[in-house]
DNA sequence: TATTATTTTTAGACAAGTCTAAAAATATAT
DNA sequence: ATATATTTTTAGACTTGTCTAAAAATAATA
């Protein structure tokens, strides 16, 4: 078994990982884990000897696929618990992330998939964030914000990029909550920010800060 | 905040703790938790520095107010969780003692009490110990087990005292579960073995391990 | 009461995970 | 290509919780 600490180690190299990048950067795990780059170190050591990682030093880091059907397990788990924690118990999408990043570490597949089942097999978490199926698909949507968008073109909510209480919070102030339709007025060339129409009725102002980091899909 | 760690040392003095003995004593402590004496009395200094229990050198050891409050809450949350995991995922009163071990640790007035709500406010957990209320009172119910009942007497299964997995086996494998009806039909002088009929229909012959460990509510 | 047995505490060591400070490797700039 | 800056690793220390072995206190027995 995996300490809970090995277990985030995994979640974050996971997180970290992409196509783009050749091995994930020691201060990279350092910044997400919000540790030093020297206890970084000795856990990567510890990750690789358990065949969880490939290591090769000053050269970053890889997940095994031993390693990274933990960490989408971890993920798996976490979601699923936010879609319980908002949909049977009632809190709010900005009050579930802590409790989830305790319950993701009770590590059952018979638990998991009991859950999973029922809240009738939910296909995204809260925060329109995909929910990996039980044999570790996970179908991420394509990476449309609404940053992307120019002005008269219309769209639908579907995920946010910035998980924080005061962006969430936010957003619920301005109803751009998962499944708001979303119209663009006008995008301001100066500074990127852009005066938009939320479900027909309410307008709004949004920053390139906000808009950047809300999830869109393109409607018409 | 708490570890874990500690967490369960307060809930095993919670459990050893009674009116009848003044200071649980190191050893029952490791016992119960499944360490050595040494152990304990290097967690107890640090609980006592925290001033969750009360210890003098020799003397045993008492929880604190704080403490007690604390121990309560966990168990508290383990019954809640153990009641969510039969009554919503459908799992067996002898599957959910370990995950409620985990669970119970997420500590939030909070989460517990949307808990609490969400289950209908039940007062009594799969294995019929009683839950906690918010405001941490617990009522037992008195302790008249199966095997205090005499020939002809009756009872209805309340809860159990054991609740290792091969006892909860045992117990379904025979109907007795809880709110089954007895109906003692015999007792054998020599060991204790009773006979029963359960429910008016079935008929067992239950050792006096297994009917001193079933809590019974004595009826007529 | 003196002796023996049991319980509890202390002393010292170890593993996990973290940190700071310094050394080594790699990347960037002149 | 050399010097400088940045990243990464090592060395050594600290904390938490555990252990074994031995000492000290308490309880039981003769
Ligand atoms: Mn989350
Ligand atoms: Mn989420
Ligand atoms: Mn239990
Ligand atoms: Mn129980």
């Amino acid at each position: 078994m995996n300490s809970f600490t090995e277990e985030n180690y995994l979640k974050a190299i996971f997180k970290l990982s992409s196509p783009k990048v050749d091995g994930v950067s020691t201060n990279a795990i350092a910044e997400e884990i919000q540790t030093k780059a020297s206890s970084v170190t000795d856990m990567i050591k510890k990750l690789s000897d358990k065949k969880l990682v490939k290591y090769k030093k000053y050269q970053g880091v890889h997940l095994t696929k031993k390693g990274k059907e933990i960490a989408v397990s971890i993920i798996r788990n976490h979601r699923l618990w936010e879609v319980f924690l908002v949909e049977k118990l009632a809190f709010k999408w900005d009050e579930v992330h802590d409790f989830a990043e305790e319950l993701e570490h009770i590590r059952s597949k018979e638990l998991t998939n009991r859950l999973d089942a029922f809240l009738e097999f939910p296909k995204h978490d809260p925060h329109g964030d995909p929910i990996p199926d039980k044999d570790g698909n996970i179908y991420n949507h394509k990476d449309i914000t609404l940053s992307d968008l120019k002005s008269a073109e219309k769209g639908i909510v579907v995920g946010v990029k910035e998980h924080s209480k005061s962006y969430l919070n936010y957003l619920e102030s301005v109803n751009l909550v998962l499944g708001a339709e979303i119209k663009v007025n006008d995008v301001i060339d100066f500074d990127h920010s852009m005066s938009i129409t939320v479900n027909k009725k309410k307008t709004a102002n949004i920053s390139h800060q906000v808009s950047k980091n809300l999830l869109i899909k393109k409607t018409d």
